[in-house]
RNA sequence: GCCGAUGUAGCUCAGCUGGCUAGAGCAGCUGAUUUGUAAUCAGCAGGUCGUGGGUUCGAGUCCCUCCAUCGGCUCCA
């Protein structure tokens, strides 16, 4: 007899052999039938899998995490076989579950696969899992394993197999089709009733550009046909918050080909959106202590060699910038860094005048790949909130606190609440990679874990994911297609004061090495502004909205009276523009509804009369008739609601 | 950069296997209408069909080049 442990904490004795299947039915017959995977001591096994020792297990329907991805996987070899018999030769790679389905690498040959050919690639799908058979696994020798993937030709398999341990391979079949997995499959292929193949994409075999490029083919897969619907439809409305598209219909931003690809021009629109964002930040900043700097586009390429930025982004980034002058090259910045750091270098610091802070909104220009380039959250000249700390080691905790302070200061004024933070610290195997003593990294590192846990931030530490100059942490958001984007950052750095050899006399009469945060709560202002866009799905908080309020009149007799209302409005700083045209009411709220206006004031007659407003919410919400004044107190009120002060 | 897809009016799109002068809605302009909470009516104008080349009696449609955009791959704000 073995004991099984549930998640609940219950426990049950079975015989030795017993599946997890058994041990779901004995719970109930209505739970086990929709058990499609399970988890023994940590590790993913199939419904089937014998259970032979005391253990915790846990059973997955689909609506787990676990279960999609049993689910998702066990479609990837349905799509395998399907490929397998309508292209033959074609040599399978890799197919795991991902975050929305799953994909599968092929090495095509000759053959070329487009979207075109997914249609006959689903329908046999369909017809393999309308056949019910069973996934099932089976341990093979190494031996066996290679034999038969060199038989087919098929290097891929060959080299996955050559890095595994013998004894621990295993083959999963079902129907005709065979193929080298650790396992973690749903019970049959009946189950699924409902695939979808999404697109093609190149991906290189490991992910290493020098590798082969193998086509990847991207599926969805659902147990229910109408979850499929439901699935495509919340895409189509992920589409219409995309940045792009209200960027365009919002009149904020656009790009030229003229002008070049990834360089976006700012419309009027959008730039007010901008400078509004930017006195927003300005305005905490000063409060917490910095100072605005001004630095240019350009620099000597002197400078970036010694900040050590032309070995990252001269090569494959935009070229240096020749002058009439023998042997002169500027290069397009791609970091403020270096030209802050000249501006410490000005002079000299005591201890006691530390920390400095110099922040600028500066842009900088990098050569993206073209096919890397997004809308606004990928592009080749782009405006950081950037700023830079210059401290003593002593002060880099309080330092470092205070930025998190000001960033979440930031994110709650525009209501970002889905946000994880990124703890990105050293490789302890590979302590050569990073420059500057171990026990500042150490100091450094626990200091921003210390700063995250105390400030409540839900976070992740990723070991290995530091710069080698220094510990860092980034805050993540998603966009509107799941799409995770890095916004802001706070790094501390140990090169560049190395580098440009800063100095601050201690109270020792020593000179010593300043830290460095670079930190930037926005990232990038395009950036920020597209997952703005995204997040709010064009609804900005009031206090941002281009224009806050339209003032429609009945018809063009109130001409007179709308002028009246504007410029009240003006006096109570609320932004407002009249709509007078010769148009229908109906008319000109829609249009004022479809641009997103916050408050739409409709005046006619009545409103004349009584020097009142009629006041319309965005969405269609009356909120009557009322004074200019008591509309003022409710626009304050609603911008009270996500702009607060900083401290 | 690479793999795949796409590119028709300011915007959103139609144009089937090549065949009269390339269509529609919205936006624009002109006029009528002076309007009460998501589109008033009529008329007009607007296109070197992304670029360059080719096949053909004939190309928006087929082939090639380049450019740009979209979905991915590596990295990153």
């Amino acid at each position: 007899m073995i004991k099984i442990t549930l998640p609940d904490g219950t426990s049950r004795t079975f015989e030795q052999g017993v599946t997890p299947m058994d041990v779901a039915k004995d719970i109930s017959a209505g739970f086990a039938r929709n058990v499609i995977s399970a988890k023994f001591n940590d590790t993913t096994i199939e419904t089937t899998t014998p259970l032979t020792t005391d253990g915790s297990l846990v059973l997955y329907t689909w609506k787990d995490t676990d279960g999609k991805k049993a689910f998702w996987h066990s479609t990837s070899h349905v799509m395998a076989q399907a490929i397998e018999e309508l292209y033959p030769g074609a040599k399978l790679s890799i197919g795991p579950a991902i975050e929305n389905g799953y994909y599968y690498d092929v090495d095509f040959g000759e053959h070329s696969i487009s979207d075109k050919d997914f249609k006959s690639i689903e329908a046999r799908m369909i017809e393999i899992a309308r056949g019910k058979h069973d996934f099932k696994m089976r341990a093979v020798t190494k031996a066996e394993a290679l034999e038969l993937y060199k038989s087919q030709n098929n290097e891929y398999k060959v080299e996955l197999i050559e890095n595994l341990e013998d004894g621990t391979i295993t083959f999963c079949d079902h129907s005709t089709f065979t193929d080298l997995c650790r396992g973690g499959h749903i019970p049959n292929t009946g189950i699924i009733k409902a695939v979808k193949l999404m697109s093609v994409a190149g991906a290189y075999w490991r992910g290493d550009e020098n590798n082969k490029q193998l086509t990847r083919i991207y599926g969805v897969s659902f147990p229910k046909q109408k979850e499929l619907t439901e699935y495509l439809h919340l895409l189509e409305e992920a589409k219409k918050r995309d940045h792009r598209k209200l960027g365009k219909e919002l009149e904020l931003f656009t790009f030229s080909q003229k002008v070049g690809q990834g360089l976006p021009l700012w419309l009027p629109k959008g730039a007010a959106l901008r400078e509004r964002l930017e006195n927003f930040l300005k305005q905490a900043q000063k409060k917490a202590g910095y100072e605005m700097v001004v630095t240019p586009h350009i620099g000597q390429k002197e400078l970036y060699v010694t900040s050590g930025h032309y070995a990252k982004y001269g090569e494959d980034s935009f070229q240096p910038i020749h002058t009439p002058n023998e042997g002169e090259e500027f290069l397009l910045k791609p970091m403020n860094c270096p030209h802050h750091c000249e501006i410490y270098n000005t002079k000299p610091f005591s201890y006691k005048e530390l920390p400095k802070r110099y922040a600028e909104f500066g842009t900088v220009y990098r050569y993206e790949q073209s096919g890397e380039l997004h809308g606004l959250t990928r592009v080749r000249g782009f405006t950081q909130d950037d700023a830079h700390i210059f401290c003593t080691p002593d002060q880099l905790d309080k330092e470092f606190k205070d930025v998190i302070d000001l960033v979440l200061y930031v994110f709650g004024s525009l209501g970002f609440e889905n946000f994880t933070a990124q703890v990105s610290v050293r490789d302890p195997e590979n302590p050569g990679k990073y420059i500057g003593d171990t026990e500042n990294w150490e100091k450094a590192e626990q200091a921003i874990i210390n700063a995250a846990k105390d400030k409540n931030l839900n976070y992740v530490i990723e070991t290995g994911e530091a710069a080698f100059y220094g510990p860092k942490l980034d805050f993540m958001v998603k966009d509107a297609l799941g799409r995770s984007w890095q916004l802001g950052t706070i790094q501390v750095d140990y090169n560049l004061p190395e580098r440009f050899d800063l100095t601050y006399k201690g109270s020792d009469n020593e000179l010593h090495r300043p830290v460095m945060i670079h930190r930037a709560p926005f990232g990038s202002m395009e950036r920020f502004i597209a997952i703005l866009l995204e997040h709010t799905g064009g609804n900005f908080p009031i206090w941002l909205m281009p224009t806050q309020v339209m003032v429609l009149s009945i018809s063009e007799k109130y001409e007179k009276y709308a002028e009246k209302v504007l410029n009240l409005l003006e006096n109570h700083e609320i932004r407002a523009l009249v709509d007078n045209r010769n148009e229908t009411i109906g008319k000109k709220i829609r249009e004022s509804e479809m641009n997103k206006v916050p408050y739409m004031i409709i005046i006619g007659e009545q409103e004349a009369a009584n020097n009142e407003i009629s006041v319309r919410q965005h969405g269609g919400e009356d909120l009557g008739s009322i004074s200019i004044e008591a509309f003022s107190e409710i626009i304050k009120a609603d911008i009270n609601k996500t702009l607060k002060t900083f401290k």
